[in-house]
DNA sequence: ATACGTGCAAAGTATTTGCAAACGG
DNA sequence: CCGTTTGCAAATACTTTGCACGTAT
């Protein structure tokens, strides 16, 4: 007999208020407005992306908070830092369904890609085995030119 | 006839120095400070510490003057700028000659140690390949507790 | 001699913190 | 209702910039 148990996949967002409620915090207005924002995103944003996208879509959360919430869930391992060397830090949901992602930085115009790799993942659990170190997270950030500054194309942002 | 061609292996400082003149650029006080400096660490190093420890031997320059001269020698390609997740910009020298290193960030007391994995080293560069992407740079940077913390121990430093 | 480099201090950003008010449970 | 969470604004930390002076070439 075969049950459809996985045909649900619940989101990120739902998985980090779950968590939040495990941990005893709270989940009003800030903090759920960051995770709802970054459940929806597929790649890291900046502290300062997350409220203005709040802020777009009708409510509006201080900075402050938004920093909190990320700690609070940085903590929780809900969601992880990224550096993508711009003095600006990034952050995005730790998915564990989802396929691991790592980043590639645009030297030219700073657009940051991810990108997944399978032999990378796996190079890296070895690595760090063979380390002797227990891998809480990791994170691979390439640098060079994307596709489109490779192809002398002008940067759509800047 | 043989000649001793390789057995001068020319510092890293050398060599950034030699680039600098190349990009016809001087070498005088700071910029030199924090070539030899960087030269003599094996890992990477804050633009406070750099300037600390440059003042620790004798001279003494500004801090901006270290942000100036990595600026430079990052866009040398002579020094990588290096992001634990700490805020702190960190930067080390580019040896080419040397083994390419990588960084384990303890989540407890956040101190930086370096390491290297051959077959990790191959993972990135198939993956970067596979990717059609032209590897400039890269930075693996892995969390977890160092040996220290695991164990216990208080960390030396703070 | 002269343009490049440097130091100082002021300015600019990103992030954190203190505190009273708001609100979730 | 009560203690957590939030927003605001001030504080902090890191990095950059302007400008006058010093110095390598």
């Amino acid at each position: 007999m075969r049950t459809a148990i996985v045909l649900e996949m619940p989101t990120w967002s739902a998985l980090a208020l779950d968590g939040l409620r495990a941990a005893g915090l709270r989940r009003g207005g800030a903090r759920r407005a960051v995770v709802e924002y970054l459940g929806a995103q597929d790649c890291c944003c900046s502290a300062q992306e997350i409220r203005e996208g709040i802020a777009a879509s009708g409510s509006a959360v201080g900075v402050a908070s938004v920093y909190r919430a990320l700690d609070t869930l940085a903590e929780l391992r809900l969601v992880q830092r990224v550096d993508v060397g711009d003095g600006v830090a990034r952050f995005e949901p730790v998915r564990a369904d989802h396929h691991h992602h790592h980043h590639l930085v645009c030297d030219d115009c700073g657009r940051v890609a991810p990108f997944t790799d399978e032999p990378l993942e796996r190079a890296l659990e070895r690595a760090a085995g063979r380390l002797g170190y227990t891998l809480e997270q990791h994170d691979v950030v390439l640098r060079g030119a994307c596709d489109d500054c490779r192809r002398g194309l002008a940067p759509p942002g800047a």
